[in-house]
RNA sequence: GCUGGGUUCGUAUAACGGUCAGUACACAAGAUUCUCAAUCUUGUAAUAUGGGUUCGAUUCCCGUACCCAGUACCA
């Protein structure tokens, strides 16, 4: 017994999207049953046919494909190559249907089987009785409970005639079978996180396990029957199912299965950042981050944001995911699947809930991003420089046709086309400044188009100048600037550093020979401004302004270097007329 | 209410009776710099609380507080 093969599995119920609780809970599973060279199984919870929501059951096995978590069993692949929720019984997937709701005949014969040997019972009570049982308790300050103490004075096989049951068995379709929960016994359970807990029965109530209504069984015994029947090893699922932990030790004694019952491990649940409560899937997008793994459109139109369209990679959020109420035992932060897989213990999951917090999953996202070649970063911000108007081609050549005119640089600014290298040269540039392939644009979308508009950058707000919190606060603040404070910064700007400005930027354009490197810029600038002794950070802010029409950003060499000599020029031009 | 679970810096966590209570994110300061980032250095910051047990408790036991879950013919 202790030598069976390993095999786990993740039970969502398509009601909704997968949220990242969903993921972090078949994520855990699969890398359990990795490590032990077992079987990582996906089975559908469709046992309520009132909440089923359409799509819900494609996007759990989409979400699942992009975080990578691929399942052993339960899915096969479609003509057209897609994973679907597997139907057909085949050696990869030996126990289908996986869909609980094409089991349907399997569960009514193993509810009868209890009824049988006196662990269930028909009960006959319709909703709305026992809703207005539970009201009246509730108005007298107690609560209804449908078990032992009072299960007599209902409708049930245990307090109505046999001739009575049997009529109603055969003339109503609302029944129900409920589970027989025993009086006062002590149910001694171990789970794998948090250790030995007992419960008396006592204060357990007779769950309905099978519902006539629709033939389908409820959570409990489908979820009991089918691990069984799909010889599941352990069961690694969230807290919220630990209060039901008893009742499904009962069923497996109740079935004689005791031997080959799993061994449960309940994990602690994702709360909102904000510390009221579990994550739910309510939540949407309203907290500033996704919930969710992918974009979700509910049928009623309403749009939640997912991780990947919010530009994470798939190993970022899984890496981020693994580490909420994990870690490895040691300091390691960043883990591919394989470590992950390596690394996994039930031993070092935390027993408290645990908050996700953004930041952190931004230093993730940024983490691997760093890890990205070049090449494959460029490759991914082609889209985004697509969607902003612009152009990538593959080679210089391949554009001529299309009438672009290279420079030297790779960029045709005057056409907005741009050769595959330069974004590579543009991503290498700036690629430890971003945290997400997005940020490329927000970063240095001046390496692609120049800057319009200079008024936004506070020119002519001369009292924004004294706060500290101007990015352009140094550029003042330094002692050699005291001549220039005592002017208006218009002034300032445009008769006392501007024309310095132009005047360096003119004198490397003089020097220009054909070699505009990085250094070979930097260097030259300095020497020059030097020698003259103008206030270096002035000067070199000035420029950045007018080639990037940002008090902050790249280094000059950096940026002129990337657009060359006659970007750089013509973007000065173009600033100096603005600016007066 | 009842039943069960939980509680280490703001957040995620380490320390499975002996540590100056460690690490990461965030935050702050400094270094660097033409700006902003990045980077490097440093720093602020925690064992919910009261009792035990013990030579010694973050760690074991009990109470209290607080948080969470469940309390459906939902999963």
């Amino acid at each position: 017994m202790s030598e069976r093969r390993t095999r786990v599995r993740f039970a969502p119920s398509p009601t909704g999207p997968l949220h990242m609780g969903g993921v972090r809970t078949a994520l855990y599973n699969y890398l359990y049953a990795k490590q032990r060279g077992g079987d990582f199984i996906l089975r559908i919870e469709d046992t309520d046919s009132h909440r089923f929501v359409p799509g819900a059951e494609e996007y759990i096995v989409e979400a699942l494909d992009w975080c990578g978590i691929v399942p052993d069993e339960g899915l096969e692949k479609t003509p057209d190559g897609k994973w679907k929720v597997a139907e057909e019984a085949s050696p990869r997937n030996p126990h289908a249907p996986y869909r609980q709701s094409q089991r349907k005949p399997i569960y009514r014969e193993f509810a009868e089987k209890l009824i049988a040997n006196g662990y269930a019972y028909y009960a006959f009570d319709t909703p709305e009785e026992l809703d207005s049982r539970r009201k009246e308790a509730e108005a007298k300050g107690e609560t209804f409970i449908y078990n032992h103490a009072t299960r007599t004075g209902l409708r049930n096989a245990l307090s109505l005639p046999a001739e009575e049951t049997e009529r109603l068995l055969a003339t109503t379709t609302d029944w129900t079978i409920r589970f027989k929960m025993p009086e006062n016994e002590v149910v001694a359970m171990d789970d794998l996180i948090r250790g030995h807990i007992e419960v008396n029965t006592s204060t357990l109530d007779d769950k309905v396990l099978w519902k006539r209504a629709d033939e389908l069984p409820t959570y409990h015994l489908a979820n009991i029957v089918d691990d069984h029947l799909m010889e599941i090893t352990e069961v690694i699922r969230g807290e919220e199912w630990l209060p039901s932990l008893p009742l499904h030790y009962m069923l497996y004694k109740a079935f004689g299965w005791t031997d080959s019952m799993p061994r449960f491990a309940h994990l602690p649940l994702l709360l909102k950042p904000d510390g009221k409560g579990k994550l739910s899937k309510r939540d949407g997008d309203k907290l500033g981050f996704p919930v969710f793994p992918l974009r979700w459109v509910a049928p009623t139109g309403e749009v939640s944001r997912g991780y990947r369209e919010d530009g994470y990679f798939p190993q970022a959020f899984v890496n981020m995911l693994a580490f909420l109420g994990w870690n490895p035992g040691d300091e390691r932060e960043i883990m591919s699947m394989e470590e992950l897989i390596e690394a996994f213990s039930l031993d070092h999951v935390s027993k408290s809930g645990a908050r996700f917090n953004v930041e952190k999953a931004h230093w993730y996202n940024r983490e691997y991003l760093r890890l990205t070649p070049s090449d494959d970063l460029a490759g991914l911000l082609v889209p985004v420089l697509e969607a902003h108007g612009l152009k990538v081609v593959d080679c210089p050549a391949c554009a001529i046709t299309a009438g672009a005119e290279f420079n030297g640089t790779g960029a045709d600014f005057k056409n907005h086309i741009f050769t595959r290298d330069y974004v590579r040269s543009v991503v290498e540039f700036t690629s430890e400044r971003a945290s997400f392939v997005e940020d490329f644009w927000k970063i240095a979308s001046y390496l692609f188009v120049g800057p319009k508009d200079f008024e936004a950058f506070g020119i002519k707000a001369g009292a924004a100048v004294e706060q500290k919190a101007d990015p352009r606060a140094k550029v003042w603040d330094d002692t050699a600037t005291a001549p220039f404070l005592a002017k208006d910064v218009d002034k300032f700007w445009k008769e006392d550093i501007w024309p310095l400005a132009v005047e360096a930027v003119g004198y490397l354009t003089a020097v220009y020979d054909g070699e505009f490197s990085t250094s070979g810029v930097e260097t030259a600038l300095e020497e020059f401004i030097k020698a003259r002794e103008w206030p270096m950070g002035k000067v070199m802010n000035c420029i950045r302004l007018a080639l990037a029409g940002s008090a902050s950003g790249l280094g000059i060499a950096d940026i002129v270097s990337r657009i060359g000599p006659e970007e750089t020029v013509a973007r000065m031009a173009y600033a100096r007329e603005r600016l007066g």
